[in-house]
DNA sequence: TTAATTACTGACTTTAAAGTCAGTAATTAA
DNA sequence: TTAATTACTGACTTTAAAGTCAGTAATTAA
């Protein structure tokens, strides 16, 4: 038997320097959404991502910077989008509202994404200056172009007179609610079809928010 | 100096065996609010309740079972409120919900109480029996609640026509979604009057479940 | 083809809690 | 007043992860 040289020598592991990173946030993330933050071993991702427990210390310091890595790869863009969506848009803002709201409904509900508003709200306490970044960088960021909407829409005498920064947030909060549902008590209480949810939250919102013609 | 009889005998310690589980219980829901569930050790809430750690093993047998004792003791007394609440109500369904959802807020809003949906989230994923428990006996028997005094409206012709439990769920989200942030990111996120939030809530959404008259 | 470099491994060490239990002291019974 | 009972203590053991690093093997340079 020859030493080398071709043939099917099993090759133990391969050099991926430049995937490694994000193979490692995305078996972390996959191990998030399944058993969640704190039950998630090193051990788990490292199998999850195909490297050894070392490997996963040469990339990441430790399993927080995993978190925040994932975060800001994965959410950051998503936000682009929304404003490009603002930036096009002609016609109502009752209109503009609905196209944002299904828009990022469409593309995160069922993605992996889905999973981090619910690991932010459980970990913020353990890792304060993640869920500020993420309250400066994310929720303040997504609030503020909905009270945009929101406040020309009064100006345009489409919606009655209110403070924009708080129906921005009641608009909001029962989609971040339903993404937390979806990894706490869904299991338990799964009577409820997600798009007619958002569609009569959107109904019941806009019809409450709207200056009626008499 | 006599060895004993009378005098100032410090006693090291007392027998409590009534009082224990509720003072192990409140020192724990005290620090599960200032630093979180999985960030509470055995110890903390050992020297929070003014015992030794092997006392807490004498009356719970982890702290999961700690937990699950809070959730059972200090939240399920609330919902036979509520349900007298309606019981006794005389007038509109739109004064009912409004008197419901006014009363749970403020008798749970500043009270340790309103950390629990927080730390049920965050837990989910270890306990689920507990966040079974919880969905059964918490969630849809609240829910329920809200779904009985929609559907009266409805028939009264006082709301329009519409799928009671959706509305119910929509109802509650934002008030669920309040005691959450601000044990989340309240900190990071503080330009809001929470009873404004509330006002504004019943607002939006009565006026979006009315039957306008024209 | 050989030497130099370095990405990666995994057995090992460290750390930090949970959980235990023999002994002690408060209380109650005799 | 003394003996019997038992609530409670806290040093200790166990458990379960995180984190490390000397050695190995893939890759690149000479």
């Amino acid at each position: 038997m020859s030493v080398s040289t071709s043939g099917a020598e099993p090759v133990k592991w391969q050099r991926r320097k430049e995937n490694r990173p994000e193979e490692i946030i995305l078996a972390a993330l996959d191990l998030f959404v399944e058993k969640g933050y704190a039950a998630t071993r090193m051990l788990d991702v490292a199998r999850q991502a195909g490297v050894s427990k070392g490997t996963l210390y040469l990339y990441f310091e430790n399993k927080e910077a995993i978190f925040r890595a994932a975060v800001e790869q994965l959410i950051v863009p998503r936000i682009s989008q929304l404003e490009a969506l603002q930036q096009s848009h002609q016609g109502s803002y009752e209109a503009l509202i609905k196209k944002m709201i299904m828009g990022w409904w469409q593309s995160v509900w069922h993605s992996r994404l889905s999973v981090v508003p619910k690991l932010l709200i459980s970990e913020s306490g353990n890792f304060p200056e993640l869920a500020q970044y993420f309250t400066e960088h994310v929720v303040k960021r997504v609030r503020y172009i909905f009270v945009q909407a929101i406040e020309q829409g009064i100006k345009e005498k489409e919606f009655i007179e209110q403070d924009a920064v708080t129906t921005a947030r009641l608009l909001m909060a029962p989609i971040i609610q339903a993404a937390v549902w979806k990894y706490s008590f869904k299991v338990f209480d799964d009577e409820q079809n997600p798009d007619e949810y958002i569609r009569q939250h959107l109904h019941i919102f806009l019809n409450g928010i709207q200056r009626k013609k008499h």
